[in-house]
DNA sequence: ATCGGTATCGAAAACGGTTTTCAGTGGCTT
DNA sequence: AAGCCACTGAAAACCGTTTTCGATACCGAT
């Protein structure tokens, strides 16, 4: 599922309670530095991997747990690779966007194309079909990674 | 497949070598009339269940690898749903299509989109990537499952 | 400071889909 | 009839992800 908003409430534990403010702990702000410092798509164990590199302590869990919360709350987007492995990023914009991601060294550009917002509501009505949401994803090889196999 | 890609397991083991032909098996046959009549996207696990269903003794194993061969010679379409599963479907086009897939009741339905093909190698091409492949999935509430639901 | 309540952690276990292993089975060819 | 070897499938391994649950850390109140 690529980024976008069904804005479920999503009964998050505490977002509820009154000045139940999220707690800064050590353990989300190293996450936080370790995404604003990986430039494409990594897996939950790439990033637990870069955080221990660093010598942060911090769990696998908390690694997936803190992804979840941050892809529903449209602060990082997700894709899934071919094997079925899910990969984060953080969001450079929070505007509904695409991404082009090179199949040998996962670096990707974000890419808009309002074309294919219209165009899968548009094929997706004509089949009768609500609630639509739909997943683009563009692989390739990027140039660096072109130059280096040949 | 981050900065590591897990090396292939690749070695098919008949690898569609000299002369051999594939034997027409009993399992093989079993598994091809299911595909043809199930009409949406399934999984394997569900296809294999709709075998049994029909009295026919047909391995797990040997679902995933009729269907992993399949998709490999274009046979059959795969996708993925939400879950990360794999779906499979007989493919009714051989040439390249995309798909509106219901996500209740996983009924999908083929689509074309010239446009989309050319925007996606566009903006691939604008980035400088190569070789460019993309994955178009559009999920939705079919009729049915939208009346069912209200 | 201390206490109590609770949000968060994280190791280990559970989960579930898929793949691999390996000892057969059975279809061809000779 | 004999033998080769592709194919089969039960069980186990795999692997990413989620759940469990006791421990810990943080916060406000005392």
């Amino acid at each position: 599922m690529t980024s976008h908003s069904t804005a479920r409430p999503a009964q998050r534990t505490a977002a509820t309670g009154r000045g139940t403010r999220v707690r800064g702990t050590r353990q989300a702000e190293a996450l936080s530095h370790v995404l604003a410092d990986l430039p494409g798509f990594s897996s939950a164990q790439d990033i637990h991997a870069e955080l221990r590199r660093r010598g942060e302590r911090v769990g696998l869990t908390t690694v997936y747990r803190h992804l979840q919360v941050l892809s529903e709350d449209g602060a990082v987007d997700t894709l899934r690779d071919e094997t079925g492995e899910t990969l984060y990023r953080r969001c450079e914009t929070s505007a509904h966007h695409h991404h082009v991601t090179c199949r040998s060294c996962g670096r990707s550009v974000e890419v808009e194309g309002r074309a294919v917002e219209r165009w899968a509501e548009r094929v997706a009505t004509e089949a009768g079909f609500t609630d639509v949401d739909h997943t683009v994803e563009i692989f390739g090889l990027c140039p660096d990674c072109a130059r280096e196999r040949s």
